[in-house]
DNA sequence: CATGAATGAGTCTTCATTCAT
DNA sequence: CATGAATGAAGACTCATTCAT
């Protein structure tokens, strides 16, 4: 399974290899502390040519951004939507977590790092995808209350953004804030508790 | 209950008052989006009188967020400590939480927003403060299996982590991501979905 | 003979224009009072560019040194090594230095006013020029003794710092402290003195 | 003898702790790397007090110069006027000078160091003060002519200045350019050389 | 008199962007 | 198309000086 967010440059394509040039430079750097110089000189091309691809250093920040979050997405979506019982979709997309961050463990960080912060309409734009997501999710869980294996009594949307959570503590606990490493063990167990939840009386 | 971050500023207080501004300032926007005229502006003060009691804008970030932080620290773990039932201290806090978000909401973005980004030290404070908090929270989840109203099968540190993943699907869905209007019901919902899992077979 | 500091300027070579302006504006005014700015507007290039050629105003400004030495440096050498009486190379150097003062009078300025201060690194450099000179100085008077010119029991290190001292009291005198309009007898005489002394006993 | 430039400090006499005070800083740094604040500390007074006695920091520094360079110049004439051989008169001043050195060392560097830079108007009073020293060495000078020490067919001005560099020698050796050591009979062998020159014809 | 908090003019330096080649 | 030399707007920071206390 292909679970690499920057491929192998492709000579000829200027554009993807400024692309995945600036995608490397800011996983490392900030968007300001990244400059246009050295992301030119990654791509291997000439300072003028990245102005050629891109309108602008925020233009390209924005690709970069929708690069990585649609590899994200994708990924996501590839087991919500497999036909199966909707636990083990759930657990299919959260253990693809862990194989995804595998792979591009430095490289999530463009996506939780520098998420919120510099450009309005990059913020809409996630909220969009968010919201579809979401939606998805929630379809999902519809299924599963449908197929009786989801209580029928919960918040939909609440369930939803809190499966969304669970993505959060996996690649937010791995990747962002202290680097801790995740067994699969460890994974179900936070399946199991957004199943089962902590409680004892039922 | 004094939930405001920024309190009405004390003439006399320099420090407090630029402080403050800051915060203001950083709420709206990023750390490089702002300048430091701006904030001795805001703060009513001369450009150099910031560096009289700040020794750089960098410095002035650090305080200002700590400054939230350590506001926030103060708030949630305020909850945490009462002597109840383990469940119903896991409600206040999150409960609190609409009660902080009310009366800060755009100032917690400095929290949220700016969290992982610029300041390798301060990413290293955010990080020790977050496993306290965990460490905390993972001790009222040990007190609750010992008065047996949490399942002692759980994985705890995963249990903590989704705890404090509540906090984010209120915080994160309030004020960063989708300007959701939470209602006391759906909090409770969600509480219920930590307590009780979602899944419909036990 | 060429005799001139700062030549024409060539366009297209803006590294050699930065310079030269920046030299000429060094000529006038401190380190500290000649600004970056200035520079650039003297060079007739824009601020900006000046960076693209010297990482910093005190990197420019060591530049501007070396160049005015090396040049006065191999003004200095060019008559001390010609093969000829001791005497007459001696006096070729300070004759020598009224030429150069002639056409850079206030050019040399820069050697003079500004050499102490400012940074270590040039002083270490100037010391190292120095005692290069001191050596190809006593060389010359070691010479001189050889072929019976020279006394043979005087003090060499102090001779030679004499020497050097003979062209201090020229460049001196006219360039910087009275600004002395010099004539060849003047410089005889000066000459004169170095090689009979001043007193009548013998 | 005093040779001492910096007296110790008489409590109750600002002013004069506050030069002394500018004096010591501006001994081991530019005067515009020696700040106002700094010397208000090292004087052990308010920033605001310096300019109760000073007009400005160059003003400050103005009379940190006269302080210095009128030290200096009554030590130099002091052996100047003696009544004595005009040889003897000589080498006093110039031994004088080791031992002026010996005691302020890196005091001295106010004079020469920092000498022919920042203010015009501190220029023309050092040519002035040169001016002078100038003509009491040419009348030592014609005392040793009618004296017979001297010889009359000398150029009294160019004699002058080149007994003035001797001090340079000494001074300038000693202290700026290359920190040499020089003892006694160094000195001795320089005046020597000032004397009877170093050729070997007569 | 003495102070030091407050100030803002003045500088260096960075870097996204342009455009002539 | 590709380039990189040239640019200047923008911003952090310093520090001499003032003035209210």
């Amino acid at each position: 399974m292909q679970t690499q967010f920057v491929k192998t440059k492709e000579p000829g394509n200027k554009r993807e290899q400024i692309l995945l040039a600036a995608v490397e430079k800011f996983l490392d750097k900030d968007f300001y502390q990244v400059t246009v110089v050295e992301i030119a000189e990654q791509a291997g091309v000439g300072k003028g040519t990245v102005y050629e691809y891109f309108s602008s250093k925020k233009d390209l920040f924005k690709e970069c951004f929708s690069y990585c979050a649609d590899f994200y997405l994708q990924s996501f979506r590839q087991y919500l939507l497999k036909p199966q019982s909707v636990r083990k979709s759930m657990e299919d997309v959260i253990f693809a977590h862990l194989e995804l961050i595998k792979d591009n463990r430095k490289r999530l960080h463009l996506l939780y790092n520098e998420r919120p912060v510099y450009f309005q309409e990059l913020q809409g734009w996630i909220i969009g995808r968010r919201q579809e997501l979401l939606q998805e999710v929630i379809g999902l869980l519809e299924e599963g209350i449908r197929l009786k294996e989801v209580r029928s009594d919960i918040n939909l949307e609440m369930a939803g953004r809190l499966f969304l959570s669970l993505t959060y503590v996996v690649m937010g606990g791995m990747i962002i804030i202290d680097n801790l490493e995740l067994n699969q063990d460890q994974v179900s167990g936070l399946i199991d508790l957004y199943w089962h939840g902590i409680g004892t009386e039922k």
